[in-house]
DNA sequence: CTGTTAGCGCTTTCAC
DNA sequence: GTGAAAGCGCTAACAG
């Protein structure tokens, strides 16, 4: 059970003023004397004032509040783009409220109701690999508030964006590959129904052209994210007459889950199979041989997907802008792919 | 700028109603019809109704919103705290407001502000190394919000808090280095400002005792946590007269750190030293050899705070009941102490 | 079972 | 520069 909170209306009362001139000083209106401003700030703070922000968003129709939904919190990935996000956040005065969908469509559609619910003044999100439908995202622009997607986006919706150059960061990694001498080269990708898979498989696609290698679709296996079948996978592709001596998978974790399998069985990285990963993520410099990654700008990402909220906030619905941020990734040259890099 | 939004009032009005009944059928009141209730519900949905909890919590003096305050988000540790605790909660019919500190107690006081704001109905956090004054957090406890500390507590506060047996995890950690014939066990401890680090260390002190090893003053090292410190710290250990034969770590990235390090020089683990972490983090089943830790119920951790606090949460301030949980950390073998574990 | 009324804590006209 | 009064969206007595 929750004590009585101090109001204005009890340093009101205490100094014999109306609650308006409280409030006026409180929220740094021009028209107050100084002498009753000091006063209020002081008893305000004597009696452990605290601004009611249920009230003041009631009133204001705004909660200073911008909602996060994010996939999962295994990966460094989403914390760290939080943390990025949080500081452009606070600085702007704006309180975030996170929840993770734990990759499920159904978790998903509740965060977003909790999100109204709570009145959030904007909407960061990055979908769960199970989402198809997108009613309760539209739901946000029908009501005027804005929404901007990072890293897994929805295609079919005109919003602003801050995703990575998928493209170019799979070609990055592939071509690599190629040149460390690799022909054979196996894919390990997300499900289709995620852009970012489509893009790094397009990516994958492009380098083998450009290289005339030709596309051994029995080397492309797409996969749901649930680590615990890389290994069927892996060792499906080491059977065959043919095995890969190359691997570019969709992320990190999915790698290192090759790596040790590979290990088991072996054979030798690089010598044997080269490996690329993508995202830079815990553990890529750690296993042995490190990693050849590519390391997404998390940081960067939280804080411009914050940024291109801000700035549809403080617009109206009409000037909207569904401006799309690419950001380059970087390749990370470890010992899967070389030697000694 | 956002739309109007969709009220109760929309409702009324289109089914020739009150807006109280439109409550009752909303909130699931005893006394309705049944057909109004139906009725109720159908426009609601159709009209893209959201129940306001601002002004909810305003008047019935509860958010309905659970604050989390976590010192950082680098560690795996916080995240799977968080998502233990949010499953908990969520059933509970509450939702979270998490925020990081970023170990700077500035930041702490800074985001207890920002929870008592919202008006939280309840608050689990772990503390900073930096935070020695507990002022804000004390406030929490005379405004009749209950605390929960879990992890990082703070001790000259009556409340409930979970926390690891770090004393026996310690011991049973040096004591297993003790097993594989270590002898000038080395302990790189935290901030004596945080409990953990102390208890830690006694844990150390006392396996050395029962095993009748003197401690040596050169070989205990307490930091900051700041990691790029390791590199020194490992470098003045070996460069010792009598170097350190085995090296029992804080948390995980020293020691991974530490490994790091001591691979470099040259040095053979577990021959020529062996190691042990604390807390089972990414990459500890990485790095070669596998990292010896102490791993802690992360997700327990959560659910226990989050059902402590509603425990408190539905008693009188005068009921408040000071329940400290003790969970026990479990010892995973690895490499870095045993050759085949 | 339903409508009426008051009011949560605050901001914001509109007077003075 | 300050006060009085209205009202944000909703719930909770209190009548009927």
């Amino acid at each position: 059970m929750k004590k009585h909170q101090t109001t204005i209306i009890d340093i009101a009362r205490k100094l014999n003023i109306s609650k308006s001139t409280v409030s006026r000083a409180l929220t740094g209106h021009p028209s107050i004397n100084p002498e009753t401003k000091k006063a209020v700030l002081a008893t305000a703070e004597k009696l452990d004032y605290n601004r009611n922000m249920l009230s003041v968003g009631l009133i204001t129709n705004k909660s200073s509040t911008i909602g996060v939904i994010v996939p999962e919190f295994q990966t460094a990935f989403f914390p760290k783009v939080i943390i990025g996000g949080q500081e452009v956040a606070t600085q702007a005065g704006y309180n975030i409220i996170v929840s993770q969908s734990n990759e499920t469509y159904e978790t998903e559609v509740s965060n977003t109701k909790v999100m109204l619910n709570y009145c959030v003044d904007g909407l960061i999100v990055s979908i769960t690999k199970e989402t198809r439908s997108y009613e309760h995202l539209k739901i946000f622009q029908r009501k005027g508030i804005p929404i901007v997607f990072f890293n897994r986006v929805c295609e079919d919706m005109n919003v602003p964006k801050v995703v990575v150059n998928d493209f170019d960061a799979a070609f990055k990694g592939v071509e690599h590959l190629i040149h460390t001498g690799k022909r054979r080269i196996a894919h390990l990708a997300g499900p289709s129904s995620l852009a970012i898979s489509r893009r790094r498989l397009n990516g994958y696609l492009q380098a083998l052209k450009k290289h005339n290698i030709p596309v051994i679709d029995e080397l492309i296996i797409p996969y749901d994210l649930s680590l615990e079948k890389v290994k069927i996978y892996i060792k499906y592709l080491l059977e065959l007459n043919e095995p890969p001596d190359g691997l570019f998978a969709i992320n990190d974790p999915t790698a290192i889950e090759a790596m040790k399998v590979i290990k088991k069985k072996g054979l030798r990285i690089p010598e044997d199979i080269g490996i690329v990963g993508f995202s830079d993520d815990y553990g890529s410099d750690l296993i042995e041989p490190g990693l050849t990654t590519l390391a997404q700008p998390t940081h960067e990402m939280g804080r411009i997907a914050i940024e291109l909220l801000l700035d549809q906030m403080n617009r109206d619905v009409s000037e909207w802008k569904p401006i799309i941020k690419t950001l380059e990734a970087d390749l990370i040259i470890r010992g899967s792919t070389q030697k000694h890099p």
